[in-house]
DNA sequence: CAGGATCCGGACGGATACTG
DNA sequence: CAGTATCCGTCCGGATCCTG
């Protein structure tokens, strides 16, 4: 079943909201923002994976940044873990539906990042150019 | 005139592209994902800011947060840099048309934040009670 | 007002080694 | 396999002081 996630475009000015908002909303950010969540975020969207099915798939996560951001993920909800008291052990973490409902979100911004990508890379060749006098 | 910026939801699967597609979508996602960016791009999407008024209209952000930050969005031709030669200097910072562009995905991941904030703090607290064993 | 330069403590994150 | 624990270098970011 399809999370349903169509989100209306309230008039969320995240950044003149109140001081006591604006932290809170600041905390969700510091999650959303991380690059690795992001990543993780993106494997499970397709199903429920293995610790190391999980690293192998995202070239350059650390055995310990996974764990943190897992641990994280799993502290708010989004992610579930389910130990299987097998030999060898095996354990499955897999999307809630709020976590799952953050894919959609994060599919405009990547989809962002694509079509901007060759702007923002020529940008900033002619930058660092410029820069060295 | 508004920016055209209906984003298609392609085939955008940022965790498994190549390593070096990867690599480069990393790069801009660690701009993005820059708290002090979100904050700074939802302030300017009203308009052109001043450097000293952007500060203030951003709790917490430091002096050289915002330099550096800037400094970042103009390499990536996302925000423009207009020096005028009055005194005292006045400097007005003000997002380029790409620059805009980043401000709708912005506002649909603050409206997710939005929607999911009480159960994300919600989760939070139950998941920290339950570590203090 | 806008900012560069410098110092410095503390957090982040990688490598390694050890458990169940 | 799936972690936890520890060490330790690096870099981030705040505070402060100084320029045009």
């Amino acid at each position: 079943m399809m999370v349903k996630s169509k989100l209306k475009l309230v008039e969320v000015d995240y950044a003149s909201e109140g001081e006591a908002n604006c932290k809170a909303l600041g905390q969700i950010f510091e999650r959303i923002g991380d690059k690795w969540t992001i990543m993780i975020v993106g494997a499970l969207s397709r199903g429920p994976m293995r610790f190391n099915a999980l690293q192998r798939s995202i070239p350059g996560l650390s055995h310990k940044m996974l764990t943190t951001t897992l641990r994280g993920l799993e502290r708010d909800g989004l992610v579930t873990r389910t130990a299987f008291a097998t030999i060898p052990p095996r354990v499955d973490y897999e999307l809630t539906e709020q976590g799952s409902s953050l894919h959609e979100p994060l599919l405009t911004l990547a989809s962002w990042a694509r079509s901007q990508q060759s702007y923002i890379e020529g940008a900033r060749k002619r930058f660092d150019e410029r820069a060295e006098e």
